[in-house]
DNA sequence: TTGAAAGCGCTAACAT
DNA sequence: ATGTTAGCGCTTTCAA
């Protein structure tokens, strides 16, 4: 097959032990390096990553494993990763598992495989036998968007996030605040409800559990809650969509019923903040910085790898959101 | 590290060649057979994919090589490859290039490096250099979404479909079409103005040059760019989104002007099935089928690999769009 | 500084 | 049917 690091000794006349050492930055005779380079040139010889990584035991890869890679959110994250850690040799092996927990187990195997260096995983709610996999595995690991005991992890402030905008909403007089939350078993959405919770908590309030919705966190699925929403007889004064899809689905609703946001009811929403921007009032908005936490779980990845951090030591990074403030909400009862 | 060939054979008083026989499917006594299983099991031992590969010398690995990820098109392409080819063991590895063409010659190096069995390029219109780094390589490749000489290809029939849908406007009696298109050198881009042009000249009219525009494919370009439209004097009758995002900018510039498709103008979208039924009317789109097509450049590859198709045969496979009409075009004049 | 040689974990002749 | 052995392309002692 392709030209290897024997044809490049040959040529150069040199030995492999030589070239291989030049290929690793051990200092050689300076000749020797010319001749080695230029050898390498003509050849356009490239080293066997796979061969040098059975002898180093690495393979400069991770595995990601995600539910569904056809999310903006998860993308932005892959993505993000991607960027930070190829500049260093390294590349991602992605696995979508459709959802499934029993695929996410497959497809850890499939990577175990292949012998990654380092997983990153996106656990699902009832991940359970996964999880327990993982605890065999002795590579690095980040876990994604979840808490979960004894691994390191990244995650946004859901729960804070929620009650961000929940409070303000109160703030601004309103207490019959919908909230339009995913599926019952998704730890992101129960964070979220969570922080909803907890501002009416704070403030004395009861919850007004007649606005609780639960959705498949799909832009049907909220377009569908809202118009039911505003069949209701006593219509809430905001609305607070927990994710992109469902927040536009409300918003495509709401402008089929020709209401107007911020005077009609307020709103806030989640993510999308491109869409939240061009809107008219532009929508307030929660935003996962999915940039900033790639960045996290690289370093962490790479901190492992280094053997920088104490394994008694677990890392947990709560990321930020940003919350925007817009005109989408006003004062109550005006 | 982890459990080896040999501590299997060792357990299982066997030489590692017997084991190896077992893992590779080769026929061995029924009683050793049960002993290695049994010793495998007990050990967790997972064959090293690496080790492997470098003997038979391929890695079970494929390469993807594309502009930007977070894109509901390329995800869903890379989503259905990965899922058919996971089931032969097989692993992606997807390099995300921020639209840059250097960066990807960069990726395609560190690619092969990893020995990747294959390539999977969805490239940009000025990848001369990567094209050139292609020619160069030996392992089979497919070119997605764009037509390149010599090399096997998948891509959606853009000037088809733009056609169709333009001959179906004008059809309907109109003859003041705008279409929005992406970039000026954007592949697809120029396919679906093709199809657009190609359709005013089958009925023998003049292009209307002054409802031509061109965004940067995203959803404020579309925004804007209708925004703009409805200032003008002669407002065309029908306006034809060329993706995803320019036809959601349009659907909110829309509802912001409070025009109503279907009546104040005939809206024809691109993609986002999903987006287009759930509003009022349903929209008339040109679906993309991303699942589809990643299972051809499945099929492709693995044809390839298994060498079931003569290297001077090249594979041009164009797969149709699926084209819905709705009620958010109707004749002119109405 | 350089090179000979062992060996990473596996496969595939080949011999038994 | 099984085992011995060479070797995939590389790194890394170790001796020169």
């Amino acid at each position: 097959m392709s030209t290897t690091i024997k044809d490049v000794a040959e040529m150069a006349g040199v030995s492999i032990a030589t070239v291989s050492k030049f290929l690793n930055n051990i200092h050689i005779s300076q000749e020797n390096a010319v001749i080695i380079e230029e050898s390498i040139k003509s050849l356009n010889y490239q080293k066997n990553e796979i061969a040098s990584g059975l002898k180093v035991n690495r393979t400069k890869t991770v595995g990601v494993i995600l539910p569904r890679l056809v999310d903006i959110f998860s993308t932005g994250i892959v993505v993000s990763i991607e960027d930070r850690l190829s500049k260093l040799g390294y590349n991602v092996l992605v696995c979508d598992c459709g959802q499934d927990p029993q695929i996410m187990c497959t497809k850890l195997r499939l990577l175990l495989g292949k012998k990654v260096d380092g997983l990153i995983v996106f656990p699902l709610l009832d991940s359970k036998e996964l999880i327990e996999e993982l605890k065999k595995v002795t590579i690095p690991i980040v876990i994604v968007d979840q808490k979960i005991e004894g691994f390191d992890t990244v995650r946004v402030d859901n729960e804070g996030a929620a009650f961000e905008v929940t409070d303000h909403l109160i703030s601004k007089g309103h207490n019959n605040i919908a909230i339009i939350c995913g599926p019952v078993f998704n730890y992101t959405s129960i964070e979220r409800y969570k922080g909803y919770t907890k501002a009416f908590r704070t403030h004395d309030m009861e919850i007004p559990r007649q606005y609780v919705f639960n959705t498949d966190y799909t832009t049907p699925g909220g377009y569908n809650c809202f118009m039911d929403i505003w069949k209701m007889q006593e219509k809430p004064t905001a609305v607070f969509g927990t994710n992109y899809q469902v927040s536009l689905g409300i918003l495509l609703a709401a402008r089929e019923l020709n209401l107007k946001i911020g005077k009609d009811f307020s709103f806030f929403s989640f993510d999308n903040f491109e869409l939240a921007q061009i809107v008219d009032p532009p929508l307030s908005t929660v935003i996962q910085e999915t940039r900033l936490m790639g960045e996290e779980v690289s370093e962490i990845f790479l901190s492992r790898m280094n053997k920088e951090t104490s394994e008694n030591i677990i890392i947990e990074k709560v990321v930020p959101t940003r919350v925007i403030y817009t005109d989408s909400v006003v004062e109550a009862g005006f």
